[in-house]
DNA sequence: CGCAAAATAGCAAACGTTTACACTCCCGGG
DNA sequence: CCCGGGAGTGTAAACGTTTGCTATTTTGCG
């Protein structure tokens, strides 16, 4: 190893000179140590010395190799990101976010998506553990144990969403799934609406279960009764959706509103009641759950509440980023949602039978809304 | 280095044993060489001793080092997946199909996106390098030629969609537009539309150039004939959809059928469309391009031409691992499309004026479509 | 039984970095 | 004049693998 010096000198053109740092400290005519300092900023170097390292490396369009970087410091810069599917419209937005703010930080991400497969997630494991992840954002919204354990045994910093293990090495991502779904009770409440069914997610995810918990929280505080017909259990899917609805057309009395717990749902009850000729928002008003893209390309474009991708995604990487780099202990992060108001929602019919009608806000004939208390927003 | 042995058994619980192939190979009693052997699976490993070493390996729950594998081996199983916006709905599916392949072969992907930034552009080009990937996909149907050149001096293999530059290790993705686009026309045509408006894509992508090439052809030989003020250009978005659908309402004529360069368009032409209270497919039909998850959720479900994204990943990740295997030379694979019916086409409404009408196929009245020709889908 | 060759294990040198430590200046104070 | 020390550079040892080469054992055959 100490003739590695004159192993690029000797070679006759025979070797292909290897782009190293070698290389750059020879053209600088440093160390190879003086090279690796100047590149991370170690303030110890000489400015002169510096500027030729900076030249050299301009000259030869030298960059570090991130394996050797990686293998002596021990820290790959890398971050896994578990999603359970790329291809459901939540996430992409999710992963944009996640990747631009990583990547901002010097890191590099890894991306997985489980498809609710527990072997897809054991193999997804084990491929970020292969490659040494510095920590990995477990965003499925259904926790699973036995990786868990994975990660905790070799101490790898990581992120949930909603509710996690009580670890050191955990954080969690509390969505405040109440803030925005009392927006929207609220906002039908506004419009007159008494009658409100609701679509509910697969009970084993526990972001449904919340925002189910959330709707009768809200119900209450808006002191509107529930009815149990008008409860339905969904999955989550478009194909869900348009069954709930198909079960609420085929109930004795009709809700005026439609509450669903994410908006492939909304989209499914708005295919099965368009096909039933009953429209949105003439007849029945409709509230959808995630604010995805295509909720406001569908027509009408829905009212739907928001998570924001961006800032559960900026949390993300920064719980990961404080325990990998130890700036922060915090171990909790909390994330908000809002209603956004589009065109699904309006008055409800005239002639529809609503309880306890107070008709305290002027004629029903009027088809301008008011917005939900708080900060709904009007697109 | 030679008291390496030592060093975990001499440590009083001092240092935290690592995990690493030392460990293995102390617990196996063989070298770490045998290890590593057993490991690869090279045939020349006693079967004796290499069952030991997988006994070992699985008592400690080991596996190796990804990072120093690379190092040494000068290959680091990473592919890099390059596309315009993860959040453009056309994306996920691929990305999704290209990881799956990839993992499939023992491969990591790291993916962009650009953003058609050209600043983004060469930053990802750049974290590519730094990375060492084994070689790159460039899906965003535009070339750049500055970043071919830097991948290429350091002859790393890409592959690119539509046209790409004539290199070694360089391949191309032909996608056959022309195919899907002709069964298009042909379905309109047998529906008994003559009178067909094209909504283009943005000039600069060569997709949208050979979508619009192989919409003249179709219509060619079709034989309809080109209404010039029907030729629009949009720009792949919905708000160019909806720009153009303008257009058309305010031009002297309708169109009775409207195509579109991709599917958001399409849905920006059906909003529109629905605003002003003309019908789909009643008054006018409508077809899409590339067939998104989303124009299957739209009301009504867009017909549209599909191009198998699976399909493109697999060929794209083929392409690269022919590359870096070498194991085939193949420079060029073909990508089929192909029309997919569903409720925004139908028979022409019976005022409309159609030039030449010609009454071949029974009664304006049924509303049964017939399929085009060759192996257009039903849903 | 002897010897060559085949089979198989192990040693040690890479791979391209970071970084502890040693070393060389050079300057100022005693 | 000598010496302590600060500033800056260089040397070499890691990091955890793969792999060429050598050493050893086993096998086959005359």
């Amino acid at each position: 190893m100490a003739n590695r010096g004159s192993r690029t000198s000797r070679a006759p053109a025979q070797k292909p000179a290897r782009l190293d740092i070698h290389a750059v400290a020879k053209l600088a005519q440093v160390s190879i140590a003086t090279v690796s300092r100047t590149i991370n900023h170690i303030p110890t170097v000489n400015p002169k010395m510096a500027k030729r390292v900076w030249e050299a490396i301009r000259e030869l369009n030298y960059f570090p190799n991130t394996q050797a970087r990686a293998l002596v410091s021990g820290r790959s810069h890398l971050l896994g990101l578990i999603v359970s599917e790329i291809t459901n419209p939540f996430f992409p937005e999710l992963i944009q976010g996640f990747e631009d703010i990583a990547v901002e930080h010097g890191y590099e991400v890894l991306i997985s998506s489980t498809n609710y497969d527990p072997d897809r997630m054991s193999v997804c494991i084990r491929r970020m553990l292969e490659r040494q992840v510095d920590g990995v954002a477990v965003m499925t919204f259904g926790i699973e144990e036995p990786l868990l354990e994975q990660f905790a045994e070799r101490r790898i910093p990581l992120v949930f969403v909603d509710i996690g293990p009580e670890r050191p090495d955990i954080s969690v991502l509390k969505i405040d799934y109440h803030h925005g779904i009392r927006q929207g009770v609220q906002h039908l409440a506004a419009l007159g609406h008494r009658s409100i069914a609701f679509v509910s997610g697969p009970p084993r995810l526990h972001s449904a279960q919340s925002r189910l918990a959330a709707f009768h929280e809200a119900m209450q505080e808006c002191g509107i009764e529930e009815t149990p017909e008008w409860m339905i259990e969904g999955d989550h899917t478009m194909e869900g959706g348009m069954a709930a609805a198909a079960r609420l057309l085929s109930s004795p009395a009709l809700p005026t509103a439609i509450m669903c717990s994410n908006d492939m749902s909304a989209i499914g009850v708005l295919h099965t009641l368009h096909r039933n000729h009953c429209r949105v928002p003439e007849d029945v008003s409709l509230i959808g759950f995630d604010n995805i893209h295509m909720s406001e390309v569908m027509i009408p474009p829905l009212t739907s509440v928001q998570m924001s991708r961006i800032e559960l995604a900026r949390a993300a990487v920064s719980a990961l980023r404080a325990h990998v780099e130890g700036t922060s202990h915090q171990r909790e992060y909390r994330i908000s949602t809002n209603l956004v108001v589009r065109e699904s929602t309006a008055f409800p019919r005239a002639d529809q039978p609503s309880p306890e009608q107070d008709r305290r806000k002027g004629s029903r004939e009027r088809r301008d809304q008011p917005a939900a208390n708080g900060s709904a927003v009007r697109e």
